[in-house]
DNA sequence: GCTACAGATCGACAGATGTCAATATCTTCG
DNA sequence: CGAAGATATTGACATCTGTCGATCTGTAGC
């Protein structure tokens, strides 16, 4: 990206997933994901201190955006990180 | 950032920065001022297809946010990207 | 079936954000 | 000085976003 000058439609996909990371509660919620390989959801509600809808919305933003997939088990949701993503955007900052 | 928890303090350090990188038209004006090395804003009005005075507010989100750094020179100003700011977030997002 | 629990969805509200027209500031040049 | 050009600032507006309480949808275990 340091390159060339960002085509409209690869800025607007990419400003999607920026926007995700926006969020110091979603930063949070990424960060303790990626750290413990796993986590549902309601392992988070009480270190990031907000409420199950607020934590519950944060983590479909996330995943709308690709950084985080959730896999179904049993009443829980597993979530884990999609290193493909996060690669993808560390190369848009590299020179 | 993928080893550990995020801090709080650190989490809205950071969100800082994506948020400045989460709207289409100031990664594009991000990536023509990374391109060129160096610009001023009068030359990215055109290309981006935006107002001088969005461009302006653009320019000032990037710099509040550490990723640009504008000199002036005469009635221009020059600028040019931070790379020590982008290492930090590539390595933010680094496992 | 009933209860308890994980998670999603809905509705509402305050606050932030992107955009432009109008205007102001500052600098160069004649 | 006066005119012109490059930026910045202001004001206004529509839209988006983060948050919570209340409620709905599942699933597990009794």
């Amino acid at each position: 990206m340091l390159v060339e000058p960002l085509a409209e439609g690869h800025a607007t996909e990419l400003a999607k997933a920026f926007a995700a990371l926006a969020d110091p509660v979603r930063l949070r919620v990424f960060s303790m994901i990626a750290a413990s390989g796993t986590c549902c959801s309601c392992d988070l509600i009480e270190p990031v201190g907000k409420s199950q809808p607020t934590i519950s919305h944060h983590t479909k933003v996330l995943a709308d955006a690709g950084l985080i997939t959730g896999e179904k088990a049993g009443r829980w949701v597993n979530w884990t990180v999609v290193p493909a993503r996060l690669d993808q955007l560390r190369a848009a900052l590299a020179p």
